[in-house]
DNA sequence: TTGTACGCGTTATCAC
DNA sequence: GTGATAACGCGTACAA
């Protein structure tokens, strides 16, 4: 009949107190055999779900959240993350939710531990973090497992089996949306380069991951592609830029060139001069890649959102919080294809 | 200092009781001019914004929410709709949200009607609609607005500028998508051909509007594309798969064939036998066109997400009646490619 | 072992 | 005009 049972509806059909059915529901003990058959007889009919509202009207206790992310001066791809957060803080203002950023660099470990250090220190209830650095976030990971915080992990993984919330998207699956791309534009047979071009190659298995992926497409299909893997690595002393195109220079010609990491713009810049009929395809809507999408120097980019990511991850370990929603151990977005039409909607 | 102020607060800071602070925040007259100065003094130092969570508490109103969409037995489209009403309706079944069904047949005018006039009968808070049948829908819109019910649309759009609140996509957009990946797999010059295949025609300001940009693509970049627009409609006593076998029969060889609807699959079905060499990008994850896709008998597949949009629908008028929050009039939703890889995690 | 009373913040009603 | 008070549903402390 009714949608919604109180406590109090409980009690008046089972004739005991709103007490006894709340000790009753929480096994707190102290009920007698009969008040207990009374009221186990009314919750066997009816299903009762506690109103989350009144439940978190009450609690004024404040649930601090961490989030370990990095700093978006470095590397502008995360700056949506911010904004999610600055999002999730007004939304949630009013259930008692603290979000405390640590900020690292991206290249530096010593600056992840040190963040994270800093805000273990203030025992948080629960750890957002980019895992960027494996081992050290493995190490993170355990102290959080050992305080008894829980413990989530977004945008990249770590084969850590006590992380309560990961986040993020299927590599290798990525990879193989690349190569199916670029498969559509080449037909059966071509020559391709994978480029990990990465200032401080802290993304290593990321970037492999996405690699497997796409080299296991044209190997499932048996199609005849030849596939060469460069490392691209910042060099002391010579500017980034110019390491990149010294690569272009000595490099044989190819169809396409799929750059594992968000750094596609850096090639795009050189590809008219060396590469002219060269198809790239690479990771992450910063401002620079759409720029060289816009000029067709780009084919597509495929996008990785970290926005929804923070977003979702946050959301889901609030509602753990408030409502006690269980938290989806894994969750594996959308891999999105982006050309020079599309991109807009998804920069929201 | 303090994040969130409440009435409480508030009287003891202008030295007033909670009873009329309240009647000055919702203006509801009976202040002494004295007693108002004092709060308003308050009001203007801090920002006050009530509590949801208590409002809604308290709040023992029930909204009733109205959905007019086709029936999922017609067209499996909108299947995934279904599944975010139910979503929707457990999400949000303590807060005093009820959703009412209208389902029409997607082929009929008088159904539509029908359905639209037993829903608005019941006198709901808002109608959420598919405007399929522009007329109705007018009209429809028209009535709601009379008897001060929000409307709000989804999917489709008519231009009736009392609507609320409009969600859907860019389609003028989406066939620039659509364009673009041809222009992608076939360079500089080609032949395409444009599909309006729709059993009844009721699509057929949607279907124009892709029309537009797709041509609107090519002509603005000059490219030497022939294109050629066909109409095919089932004829009635011919089984519609016939009809486009026919079709198929009696067109010249293009590159590239364009379904303006879900119908890619009626002629995926047929593409090998006589387009062997021709790829199609057709729209919506519907069962039958991801078949098709997986077989790279559909090139691409645009998804215009009907769950999201409905759950958006929804989330954003139940957040404006119980929260408040201002209703977004128009929002566009992302045109998302979809090949072979990418397609699993669109469906959830 | 049980029932009652209180507090969370908002709103509405009711005496004064 | 104004301030006190009840009610929403839950959790819990405390009195019986």
């Amino acid at each position: 009949m009714k949608e919604n049972y109180t406590i109090k509806d409980i009690a008046e059909l089972a004739g005991v107190s709103k007490g006894t059915v709340d000790r009753v529901i929480h096994k707190r003990g102290k009920v007698s055999p009969k008040a207990l058959e009374q009221v186990n007889k009314v919750l066997d009919k009816i299903e009762y779900k506690p109103n989350p509202i009144a439940k978190s009207l009450k609690n004024n206790k404040i649930y601090n959240i961490a989030i370990l992310l990095p700093d978006a001066d470095a590397d502008p791809y995360w700056l949506p993350c911010y904004e999610a957060i600055k999002q999730i803080e007004q939304e949630f203002s009013h259930f008692g939710i603290k979000i405390n950023k640590g900020v690292f660099k991206p290249k530096s470990t010593k600056s992840f531990t040190k963040a994270a250090d800093l805000v273990i220190a203030e025992k948080p209830d629960a750890v957002l973090m980019v895992p960027l650095f494996y081992k050290e976030a493995e190490h993170v990971a355990k102290m959080c497992v050992a305080a008894g915080i829980k413990i989530a992990t977004f945008n990249n993984y770590i084969k850590e089996p006590q992380i309560n919330l990961e986040i993020g998207q299927d590599l290798f699956q990525s990879g193989r949306v690349a190569a199916k791309l670029f498969n559509m534009l080449l037909g059966n047979k071509a020559t391709l380069a994978v480029l990990h071009i990465d200032e401080a190659f802290q993304n290593a298995s990321h970037m492999q991951e996405k690699e497997r992926g796409f080299k296991d497409y044209f190997a499932q299909k048996e199609l005849a592609y030849t596939i060469n893997v460069h490392n691209i690595k910042k060099e002391s002393k010579i500017p980034f830029d110019q390491t990149i195109e010294n690569f272009l220079k000595s490099l044989d010609a190819v169809d396409g060139l799929f750059v594992t990491t968000s750094k596609a713009y850096l090639l795009a810049n050189h590809i008219a001069a060396y590469l002219p009929k060269s198809f790239i395809i690479g990771y992450d809507l910063v401002a620079e890649n759409i720029k060289y999408l816009e000029e067709d120097k780009i084919a597509f980019l495929i996008h990785q959102d970290p926005k929804k990511q923070v977003y979702l991850s946050l959301t889901n370990l609030i509602e753990f919080f408030l409502f006690d929603k269980p938290l989806q151990e894994s969750l594996t977005l959308p891999i999105d294809i982006i050309n020079t039409e599309n991109y807009p909607q998804y920069l929201n």
